[in-house]
RNA sequence: GGUCUGGUAGUUCAGUUGGUUAGAAUAUCGCCCUGUCACGGCGAGGGUCGCGGGUUCGAGUCCCGUCCAGACCGCCA
């Protein structure tokens, strides 16, 4: 037996108890006369006590073990005379009577404590030794926690887990596919799924009806804080449901998520928004809406009063920064460098301030009168006191920089509350979205997406136009996931692939498959998925899904503790067929 | 493919205008210390200043290239 208790759970009632506890020696500390150390498991701290006078033979074993140690322990518990008050176990301590040392350890390369001393590429080569720390493993037990309870509520309501291949095949539309050789079949390639979409679309086929997977995807794609390589999808379909089945369905899961692991009780029902509204109000198809700063047209009130810049921009738009006129000239030119930086790309700002006396003071005061002024404030809803942020020029473009700003304002203004949750529908998104690089129309969502029966009017006049039953589940500026009603009609899928440019001949060879199984009695269905990591993420109040990653991989997509990827050797390219260009 | 930031002791960082032997904290090691829990005190060891080239009497510092890391843009149905 290594342990009667785990180093976590002994209390006062347990004084006078002679227990064994098994666990690493994260710090000693030699008094002379006598020494503590803290045993860690995963479940807590205990301290061990020594003393010379009691026991110089167990105390001089103790003064020579280094951090990190393996150790079992054999001891009473009782009672210390300086509590700590920090720690739960802090009213007790073991006097050691035994110690075995059942593994030694190197020094560390950082500090394994709930604040280290490490950086994130030491504790990023050295991930098991990180792993140790507290605050990592409460963040994989909060994953773990999400992950459970996602089970329980699927399965509650009479949802499948089907497992679905990872050796499938490559397909042109969307992401960049991981392939596979394949050996027996020379010259040929599997690709890793960038999710599970036309399997469980068969599955509905099939009758099952309700599928879900807590399941591995991959796109080979770059990387950013929250995109990884290989990701974790709560990927789920359902048959015989409409789009308001699917939303009220997985609303549910989230608000049980949050309730069940965060005891946070989110909105009874999910706000939704149109594509259309969420990009002319927050220049985001994911708008953050726990603050409103929302974008105010100023084309009426600014344009044709002889401001060149304005009068050619196809769009002039503002947020209205309340309270903040008194931002002075300097904050101000940090915020225009901000959005003339190359990722925002906005060629400057311009900015109004309504002051307390009722004037307004603009960085564009030549070309505007008081009263012109006094109307773009009017049009913001701007009062005294207010700043108005201004930016213009194409449409699509200023909505983003704006979109940008809008965010970088709410952050500067301390108004993205990591412990506040907005979740939003948004729906109605455009099915195809056009190409310039290619010059033709890809799919928005993915191939299957059905378009909505009241624009297929539109569908052969003007295809950009036409909506689609797609939705995303937006919250605090992330997308946690999305999904879509698909088609289950050949025809129609068949005009799809069409319209995105596939002969008909290289659509039998993509998706003959999914396009036969339409033609036999396909059921009426459609699905979401969530990304786990990314969902995890945004409940703990964090940006970074690496954290909740056991193994991730860094930005260039390397694991730097095991060192991948890594050529190959001769044979086994030879083997492969595969040769180095 | 691009933009930005960084790379100096095991680790986290500082290093002024280009100028003596590159510092601090922490970790490690040694000695002292009987109630610590960020223990304390004294002392010691520890450096390819990412790498290559250039400018210069002289480069951690300036220039060019390159590699690595992080954030972002493009990309990610």
């Amino acid at each position: 037996m290594y342990r009667s208790h785990t180093c976590g759970e002994l209390r006062p009632s347990s004084i006078g108890q002679t227990v064994t506890l098994s666990g690493w020696l994260q710090k000693s500390r030699d008094l002379g006369g006598m020494t503590f150390i803290d045993l860690r498991d995963r479940y807590g701290i205990t301290q061990l006590a020594f003393n010379m006078d009691e026991d110089a033979k167990v105390c001089e074993e103790a003064r020579k073990l280094g951090r990190e140690f393996v150790l079992q322990i054999e001891g009473e518990v009782i009672e210390r005379s300086s509590k700590n008050t920090k720690i739960p176990t802090g009213e007790i301590e073991i006097r050691v009577s035994k110690i075995t040392v059942l593994n030694g350890s190197k020094t560390p390369p950082f500090t394994i404590e709930n604040e280290t001393d490490g950086g994130d590429e030491i504790r990023a080569q050295y991930r098991y030794l990180d792993l140790r720390r507290n605050p990592v493993q409460q963040k994989l037990l909060l994953r773990n926690k999400v992950a459970l309870e996602t089970r329980k509520y699927l399965d509650t309501l009479g949802f499948l887990d089907v497992e679905t291949p990872i050796l499938i095949k490559s397909t042109p539309e969307g992401a960049r596919d991981f392939v596979v050789p394949s050996r027996m079949n020379e010259g040929e390639f599997y690709a890793l799924p960038q999710s599970p979409q036309t399997f469980k679309q068969l599955l509905m086929v099939s009758g099952f009806d309700r599928y879900y997977q807590i399941v591995k995807c991959f796109r080979d794609e770059d990387l950013r804080a929250d995109r990884q390589p290989e990701f974790t999808q709560i990927d789920c379909e359902m048959a015989f449901v409409e789009q308001e089945d699917i939303l009220t369905t997985f609303e549910g899961m989230i608000q049980h998520l949050f309730s069940e692991v965060r005891g946070v009780e989110l909105d009874a029902t999910f706000p939704r928004m149109t594509y259309a509204e969420a990009m002319e109000k927050y220049g985001s198809d994911k708008p953050d809406i726990r603050f409103a700063l929302e974008f105010v047209d100023l084309n009426s009130a600014a344009k044709g009063k002889g401001f060149g810049i304005f009068d050619e921009a196809e769009q002039v738009l503002a947020i209205n920064a309340q309270d903040c006129a008194g931002y002075t000239r300097k904050q101000l030119d940090k915020l225009t460098d901000w959005v003339k930086r190359p990722q925002i790309g906005a060629k400057g700002m311009i900015y109004l301030k309504c002051n307390e006396d009722g004037t307004y003071k603009s960085s564009v005061d030549k070309f505007y009168s008081q009263e012109n002024l006094a109307e773009w404030a009017q049009v913001a809803n701007a009062k005294p006191g207010d700043l108005l942020l201004v930016l213009s020029g194409d449409l699509e473009k200023v909505r983003k920089q704006m979109g940008e700003l809008r965010l970088h304002m709410g952050d500067e203004l301390g108004l993205r509350n990591p412990n506040v949750f907005k979740p939003l529908w948004v729906i109605d998104f455009p099915l195809l979205e056009w190409d310039e690089e290619t010059n033709r129309y890809h799919a928005m969502h993915h191939p299957f997406t059905s378009p909505k029966p009241e624009d297929m009017n539109l569908i052969d006049t003007d295809p950009g136009k036409v909506r689609a039953n797609a939705y995303d589940l937006a919250m605090n500026g992330v997308e946690l996931g999305g999904g879509s009603i698909r088609i289950h009609d050949r025809e129609l899928q068949a005009r799809m692939f069409d319209l995105l440019g596939f002969s008909k001949e290289e659509a039998e060879a993509q998706f003959g498959f999914l396009m036969s199984a339409f033609e036999y009695g396909a059921p009426p269905h459609g699905g979401l998925a969530f990304g786990l990591d990314r969902l995890v993420a945004t409940m703990d109040g964090a940006e970074s899904i690496r954290d909740y990653i056991a193994f991730p991989k860094n930005n260039r997509g390397r694991d730097v503790m095991i060192d991948a990827p890594s050529p190959l050797n001769e044979e086994q390219m030879k083997e492969l067929g595969i040769k180095k260009l």
